[in-house]
Formats: C-alpha cells, sequence, structure tokens
RNA sequence: GCCGGGGUAGCUCAGUUGGUAGAGCAGUGGACUGAAAAUCCACGUGUGGGCAGUUCAAUCCUGUCCCCCGGCA
C-alpha cells in the first residue's frame, strides 16, 4: 500500500514553509515570493484540496494559480477524505517530482498536521477499513466513551493514559488501528519512517488575533459577494451528504445549514465567523508550540524574501 | 396611566420553600500520529437593577423608585 521511500539524496531539500492562521495572508507572502524566485507552490492545507469549494477554502484564484505552479489544491471530489499519511504521500511525490525539475518547492498551508506528518514523518499504520472504523463509532454512540476507554486501557495502556474517554475521534480511532492491525496504536507511534530528506525553512505569516478578527470577518463577506452560495449549492447537487468529508470545513457546513432553511443568512454568517475565529485560534495554539517557526507580519514581505535567502543559502 | 411578565456572568437563561449562585454559548490557556477547518481538556467573585425595611442572616419576603417586554387605556 505504501510506495517504498525514495532513496535519501545526497543533500537534504531545501523547502521553504509558509504557516500560520487562516486569513492572515499567506497566498499572498507566496505569491510575493514566487516574484523573486522561480518556485512551485505546493499546499498544505486540508480543505484547499476540495474541487468543489475553491471560494469557500479560499484557494488560490485561477489567476494566482498561474503565476507559477500549484500543485495539490482543487482535485479531491466532496465525498472523499485526504488523511495526513495520505497527504504525506502525495506531497512528498510532488516534492520530488518537482525537485527532479530543479525547481525550488514552497509549501504552504495552515495544516498543522500535514506539516508534522510531511516534515517529521508518520508511523507506517496501513489503511483501516471502513467497515471497523465505522464500527467503533456506532459502539461509542451505544456504549459510550467511559466503557470504551477502559477497553483500550486494557490493550493499550499507554495511549489510553494520553487521551480523554471523551475524545470521541482518538478513541474510536486508536481501537480501530488495533482491531484491523493487531497491533497497539502506541506501538505503531514507536514505529517512525527515516527523517525525511528535507531541510525545513518555517516561516509564520501571522497578527494578533485582535487584528486578524476583521480581515476574517471581511473575508467571509468578500466570500459571499464573491458566489460562496452559488458554489455551495453546485457542491450540494453533487454530493447532498452533510456528513461527507469536503462538508465539514468551516463555512461549507453553515452554509449548508442555509442552503437547507436550518439558517438564516445572517445566523449563517455569524456562525461562520464564530467559529473561523475559533479555528484561527487552535491554529495559533499549534503553531506556537514550534519554536522553529520564524513569524512575520503580512507586510514584512522584504524581511521575508530576506529570511529566505539567507537560510538558502546556509548549508 | 392601569394590569401582567421580567431585570442574576460578555450573551441566553436556570436556581435558591431565606444560609451570599450555575449551565450553555462567548472568552483565555492547552493538547494534538491518517476526519485535523477535525476532536478534546482546563479555567466561573457576578455591587444577583437602585434604595430602604423585616430577619441572626435577603438574590429570594415587604415597600418604594428606575428600566425592558406584552396587554389595556
Amino acid at each position: 500500500m505504501l510506495p517504498d521511500a525514495p532513496p535519501p539524496p545526497a543533500s537534504p531539500m531545501f523547502l521553504p514553509c509558509l504557516l500560520g492562521p487562516t486569513g492572515a495572508g499567506k497566498t499572498a507572502a507566496a505569491l510575493a515570493l514566487a516574484e523573486s524566485f522561480p518556485l512551485s507552490v505546493i499546499n498544505a492545507d486540508s480543505r484547499q484540496v476540495y474541487r468543489d469549494f475553491p471560494i469557500i477554502t479560499a484557494q488560490p484564484s485561477p489567476r494566482e494559480q498561474a503565476l507559477c505552479p500549484h500543485l495539490l489544491y482543487g482535485f479531491l471530489p466532496t465525498e472523499q477524505k485526504l488523511g495526513a499519511g495520505a497527504f504525506a504521500r502525495a506531497a512528498s511525490l510532488a516534492l520530488r517530482a518537482e525537485h527532479e525539475k530543479q525547481r525550488l518547492c514552497l509549501l504552504v498551508g495552515g495544516t498543522g498536521l500535514y506539516f508534522k506528518a510531511l516534515l517529521t514523518g508518520i508511523a507506517p499504520i496501513p489503511e483501516i477499513p471502513a467497515a471497523i472504523s465505522s464500527r467503533w463509532q456506532e459502539r461509542w454512540a451505544t456504549v459510550g466513551g467511559d466503557a470504551l476507554h477502559s477497553l483500550l486501557r486494557e490493550k493499550d495502556p499507554a495511549y489510553a493514559a494520553k487521551i480523554h474517554p471523551r475524545d470521541r475521534q482518538r478513541l474510536t480511532r486508536a481501537l480501530a488501528v488495533l482491531e484491523a492491525t493487531g497491533k497497539p496504536f502506541s506501538w505503531w507511534h514507536t514505529q517512525m519512517p527515516p527523517p525525511p530528506p528535507y531541510r525545513p525553512c518555517k516561516i509564520g505569516i501571522s497578527l494578533p488575533l485582535s487584528l486578524l478578527e476583521p480581515l476574517l470577518q471581511r473575508r467571509i463577506d468578500l466570500m459571499l459577494e464573491g458566489g460562496a452560495l452559488e458554489e455551495a449549492r453546485a457542491a450540494l447537487a453533487l454530493c447532498p451528504d452533510p456528513d461527507a468529508p469536503g462538508w465539514s470545513g468551516i463555512g461549507c457546513a453553515e452554509i449548508y445549514q442555509h442552503l437547507t432553511d436550518k439558517l438564516s443568512l445572517d445566523a449563517c454568517r455569524a456562525l461562520w465567523f464564530k467559529n473561523t475565529r475559533a479555528y484561527a485560534k487552535r491554529q495559533l495554539t499549534w503553531f506556537r508550540a514550534d519554536p522553529d517557526i520564524r513569524w512575520f507580519e503580512p507586510d514584512q514581505t522584504k524581511e521575508l524574501l530576506r529570511h529566505v535567502r539567507a537560510h538558502m543559502a546556509a548549508v
């Protein structure tokens, strides 16, 4: 299932990464960098992969994408999902292909787990059959979190100690992995692949939350003016299942509610903003914990360029 | 003006047969190994609308004033 790891190149690949909270200006910063270097932009955002939601997930516009090669944007149908492992595989293939063409790659996105999976590697856990996962979901619903947590405590005490009984997602995942592979989740975590052959240069683009807020609100209004409702209507015609992975994105979910008459447009807009803000905050929490990130404000393109140049030269 | 209902956390509200109060949401911090724009954890002193009275004790009872919402004039 997993492709063999590529043979390690002679020297690690220099890999600038633009990350940070949603709406802070990563796309604009990427295009500014593309003016100075011949580079290819690789998406590292779990939502911008969706084909049916280019506006709502704030993918670079067709005009922007025409300025330089953009990879892994807008290719996935709403009913499919791209897990962190699948992302890391796809991204490393794309990176290798671009590298062979002597092109510098820029990783851009806001999904912390995707960066982690690609840059530090991820345990080689095989794909878990959907039937097994959904069976554990059902058991969660019927027996509850405490019962499942004590079951996990028997089979995988190390991981059980790390998660809360109410953490449905992690709990059911750990039990599904255990059932499908016969090995505890925590055992898999010790089976790390060799470190990926990258030399990352992590650049954060951010603003204090209070300054980000008005930008997020304005971006939502621009999306609505720019056809977000029409986009969602079209997606709804293609995939009417609200539980499909693509519909769980912020903005998509709220508009779905509105289109199915469960939410007025005003309430939809307000909820969309609320959820976006909360998400930006979660991203800040994630990235704040990473000491390797060098932070810039959106208008510091000159400093940012200088920083990338300096790191590119360094061996 | 009269009658009724209300004024409790940033918001919506609950509760206390009198012993100074707690949920949801919001907010802040945190976690994060294939759903990650996901999932989850921790954190609750508020002149209980103002003033006076009864009481050992009032957010709760009484009086009065102010404000909001209905209805009647």
